[in-house]
DNA sequence: TGCAATCTTGACTGAAAAGTAAAGATTTGA
DNA sequence: TCAAATCTTTACTTTTCAGTCAAGATTGCA
């Protein structure tokens, strides 16, 4: 269970505009160089959060990103879906064997534990918003940890 | 965020052996032909299995595979950290960027996120047997989501 | 108008994951 | 002892994911 460089790096670049303020934008190579990648590879995350509506872009000069929403309205869990394929659904179709389809079309134990797994996942991150991930590691730790203890998420007991 | 092939189907080979039951063992052929993968993958598979002591192999005329402990004994959050080489220690040792370090060292708001999440994944494994994962899929996933309720798992409020 | 800054797009390249194949090693039993 | 059944190991191929590149399109400004 791995998080993809896709949906990480995505990430950290609408993190970076959340940082930058409440309708401030950030060109390419400002991104590209705050978050320490290649123009190229800022340039291909941009434009899939901005087809998928959490950016709007405006060329020329002049020009750059911004969040189309404010920050605290963007949850973690949208934004993952999004850069992340929407995985789930279909899950059963592409199955690794050499059959004609999976063998346990109809009746799977495991199938119940990979989408009970996303949804735990995608629960998780929807009490999350872009809003909260901006700061120093410790603050953002600290309120990732309250959060996930309240509003649904785990309650850890030991440990 | 997701399930490797390997996590999924090195679990599925794991449950078919508990489905086989207490002590029974199964081969090569056996396995492959039950999940419907080919031997050579099964073979993989069962090798990291067996390598990583969650099954035991016989080799030669009535050899095969079986688990090395009760199915009741074996929880999938260890399975799944075995079949996913362990992660999460030195996520940050592997960055995308073109510097030296990833740019985020010493202070990294994702970084929480990254390991909370990974943290959370674990937590409901943790609380999972193998032998939880046999029988038919409504079984299961009732199971599954009884469980994830109570110890420690999401308590969903909606939905 | 024309140039410079900027985003957009699709093709290309390289790396990692997944799966396959084949030869080797061990055990059983006739 | 020999052959058949079985696991083991390494190397190879294929597929998918990540990242790069270059040409194109749009905008602002002089």
């Amino acid at each position: 269970m791995k998080i993809s460089a896709q949906e990480e790096y995505g990430l950290r670049c609408l993190v970076q505009l959340a940082s930058a303020g409440e309708g401030e934008s950030l060109t390419l190579p400002q991104i590209a160089e705050r978050e320490g990648i290649s123009q190229s590879n800022a340039g291909k995350l941009m434009w899939l959060l901005s087809k998928a509506g959490f950016v709007h872009a405006t060329r020329g000069t002049k020009g750059g990103y911004s969040l189309s929403r404010p920050a605290e309205e963007i949850l973690l869990s949208e934004v993952v879906k999004v850069l992340d394929d929407d995985e789930i659904e279909g899950h059963c179709n592409s199955y690794t064997g050499v059959m004609d389809s999976c063998v346990h079309t109809g009746d799977c134990g495991i199938r119940s534990v990979i989408v009970g797994l996303h949804e735990i996942v995608q629960n998780a991150l929807s009490n999350v918003t872009l809003s909260q991930l901006v700061g120093t590691e410790k603050k953002v730790d600290e309120r990732f940890h309250r959060i996930q203890r309240l509003g649904g998420g785990v309650a850890r007991t030991e440990k």
